[in-house]
DNA sequence: AGCACGCCGACT
DNA sequence: GTCGGCGTGCTC
């Protein structure tokens, strides 16, 4: 009898086991899903016991199972949701479920005495709900103590979705439970926490990429053991920190690409969210402006779920919306400027106004050529199929995809031609036009560039909040959240690059940068503008961005959707094949199409298979890579098929690296 | 990730 | 002959 033994299925950290792995231990010596440190080859990996088996589940080969007696002694602790919640991702991204396990878990450090717990203030709000606003919380409010169920509230900018949150996050906290709140990083403004800070009565924790190993320790540790409910507000890895009697979650800007991660197990937060509200048994609410076009259709047809839609389409202020303006390629202009673009601006200016120029790119110039022989200025040394990009303070090339950076050449390494010649424009560009073209006036950045820290980008606001600053030329990083009361006046630019992107989501995500940019305009006043250059004026979403029709622009790309068999109508699966050889790649892709072709033969699942085809960025890094889109009406035919895939991956022995990516957002 | 195993080129 | 190159494969 093997009495004194029971054998231990565990998640181990280590790379390229994707499987759970068996060993033996004396019975009863570890308890489930404790950390144990488990031998592996001839080194030791860190491991999570996931469950215990009375039987050697592997006697009959050849495998011998491996006696482990350590346990892996840690101060951190979670409960058992958490683990049902990494099993189920594990699951649906096809990912390893012990890389996930040890991914989400800080690293353990010498713990800090400092405490990040912030002390709410719990002022009550200095103001009443609007009535539509007083609707949505009066039809949420039934929701909050009964268990799972999903709300989505559609609000323009300015309608006042926040009002509502703060009202059901202090419920919640009433009834003595604690709240998640996530965000993308953006969006994690000062001005945001102070109003929560202000009007809240509990501890508030927030969480972000730019916390340092030891700090998100210290906060795992703390969240952990406090028992009176909290807030926390972070990013999508604050989904993993172990909050004790979760009762809500809130997703807001649910419609951010940032929420799904591209590194690693690739992950949608809002989709992870919704799964973790499911275990727990707890509501969850959805904000934007703009959702998803996936989102708004689940939430707008599927109304015998659980499912609740709210639209919040009145500013909370009665101010007038902006007033667009489509100004297209004219005669005298300063590039990248339009003659007409730099007037309105300069009226703006003699109003005493401040301006916001939105560039959706860094840099000075997109690619140098030689103005001689057209040679072009490409990553040669890592061999990244893009053209460099031109910093002209830093003076340097630098490539996007990967770390390669070169001093600006004097001349052409072709033909010796001092006549270089610079394509494109980024905020850089735009920075030197405008000073150079309102030399009265202070023109800054407001770009990843050239704000590093959260006190850098609290400064520039203040700089400009103040009036120190007339122009402020910002990325993504400015169309958030911010109210400025002296500005009336946006200008876009590098609208139709979005357009022309080679994505189907393309159209969806240049509209929704038009819709959340232009609510930086005119928040306390009635004449105000958006200004967008684009030589695609005739694109039916400006019209829909110009009348305000925000909620027709759903009915116009759904049809293009569904005429596509893309989401929300399918379901959509990548696979990434790379390889530093391109005929690898390209043979190994092929290899596994005709796998899945197999596969799917002796089935009647109905699955497209798109590709191979080279990646839209086909050589990264020194890696070439090919991509096979797979799409289904149901979701069960992909993940059977992925699961083949996993099944069969050593017999096919690629020497390729495979990418699986579940959910897309978008292609890399 | 490491580390062994294995099958080819140039050395005392 | 055999030392060592690194391509390939395995870890319960």
């Amino acid at each position: 009898m093997s009495g004194e033994f029971e054998y231990l299925k565990v998640a181990v950290d280590f790379p390229k086991i994707d499987s759970l792995l068996y060993y033996k231990a004396k019975k009863d010596f570890f308890k489930n899903e404790e950390f144990v440190s488990v031998p592996l080859g001839r080194r030791f990996a860190r491991g999570l016991i996931v469950d215990k088996l009375s039987e050697d589940p592997l006697k009959d080969g050849k495998i011998k199972l491996k006696e482990i007696s350590e346990k892996s002694e840690t101060l951190l602790k979670y409960n058992s949701l958490w683990l049902d919640l990494l099993s189920w991702m594990s699951q649906y991204y096809h990912y390893s479920l012990g890389k996930l396990i040890f991914d989400t878990l800080p690293k353990e450090t010498k713990l800090m005495k400092k405490s990040f717990a912030k002390d709410g203030i719990g002022n009550p709000l200095p103001y009443e709900l609007n009535q539509e606003q007083l609707d949505i919380y009066q039809k949420i409010s039934p929701h909050l103590e009964t268990g799972f169920s999903q709300h989505l509230i559609h609000g323009i900018t300015g309608s006042g979705k926040t009002s509502i949150y703060l009202k059901v996050i202090i419920d919640t906290l009433k009834s003595g439970k604690s709240v998640q709140f996530l965000l993308p990083e953006i969006n994690l403004t000062p001005s945001f926490i102070d109003f929560f800070q202000t009007h809240v009565d509990c501890k508030l924790f927030l969480y972000h990429g730019m916390l340092s190993s030891s700090q998100k320790h210290k906060i795992w540790y703390e969240i952990q053991s406090e028992e009176k409910p909290i807030l926390l507000i972070g990013v999508r890895s604050s989904l993993f920190l172990p909050i004790n009697n979760l009762g809500l979650i809130i997703v807001d800007e649910e419609h951010e690409t940032s929420f799904k991660q591209t590194d690693r197990c690739a992950y949608h937060a809002r989709d992870v969210a919704i799964k973790k509200s499911h275990l727990h048994k707890i509501p969850i609410i959805l904000g934007s402006a703009t959702p998803m076009v996936e989102t708004y259709h689940n939430f707008t047809t599927d109304t015998s779920s659980s499912r609740f839609y709210y639209s919040l389409d009145k500013r909370a202020s009665s101010f007038n919306l902006p007033v667009v303006n489509l100004i297209e390629k004219g005669e005298n202009a300063i590039f990248p400027f339009e003659q007409a673009t730099l007037e309105t601006i300069k009226k703006r200016l003699e109003l005493n106004e401040q301006v916001i120029i939105y560039v959706n790119k860094l840099g000075y110039a997109n690619l140098v050529s030689c103005q001689s022989c057209g040679f072009e200025f490409k990553n040669e040394a890592c061999g990244c199929d893009n053209n460099l990009k031109f910093f002209k303070q830093k003076n340097i090339l630098a490539c996007s995809f990967c770390e390669f950076k070169t001093p600006m050449p004097k001349m052409c390494p072709q033909c010796s031609s001092l006549k270089l010649f610079e394509q494109g424009f980024g905020t850089e560009k735009v920075m030197d036009v405008l000073s150079t073209f309102f030399p009265q006036h202070k023109v800054a950045r407001f770009d990843r560039d050239e704000l590093h820290t959260p006190k850098q980008i609290q400064n520039r606001l203040e700089e400009f909040s103040s009036g120190q600053i007339d122009i402020l030329i910002g990325t993504q990083m400015i169309s958030k959240g911010h109210n400025f009361k002296n500005v009336n006046l946006v200008v876009v630019l590098g609208i139709d690059q979005m357009l022309a992107a080679p994505d189907f989501r393309g159209v969806e995500r240049a509209f929704f940068q038009l819709v959340q940019v232009s609510g930086r305009a005119g928040r306390f006043h009635h004449n105000s503008e958006v200004v967008v250059q684009t030589n695609k004026g005739k694109h039916p979403l400006f019209e829909l961005f110009q009348k305000h029709r925000m909620n027709d622009f759903y009915d116009y790309e759904l049809p293009h959707r569904e005429l596509g068999v893309l989401p929300p109508y399918s379901f959509l699966c990548f696979f990434y094949v790379s390889h530093a050889q391109r005929w690898q790649a390209e043979k190994e892709a092929e290899k596994l199409v005709s796998f899945f072709e197999v596969i799917l033969k002796g089935k009647d699942e109905e699955v497209l298979i798109n590709g191979p085809a080279p990646n839209f960025v086909e050589k990264r890094s020194g890696m070439f890579t090919q991509f096979i889109l797979l799409k289904s009406a149901q979701r069960a035919p992909i993940h059977n098929l992925i699961e083949s895939f996993n099944g069969n991956e050593k017999k096919l022995s690629l020497k390729s690296v495979i990418k699986v990516d579940v959910d897309p957002v978008s292609f890399f």
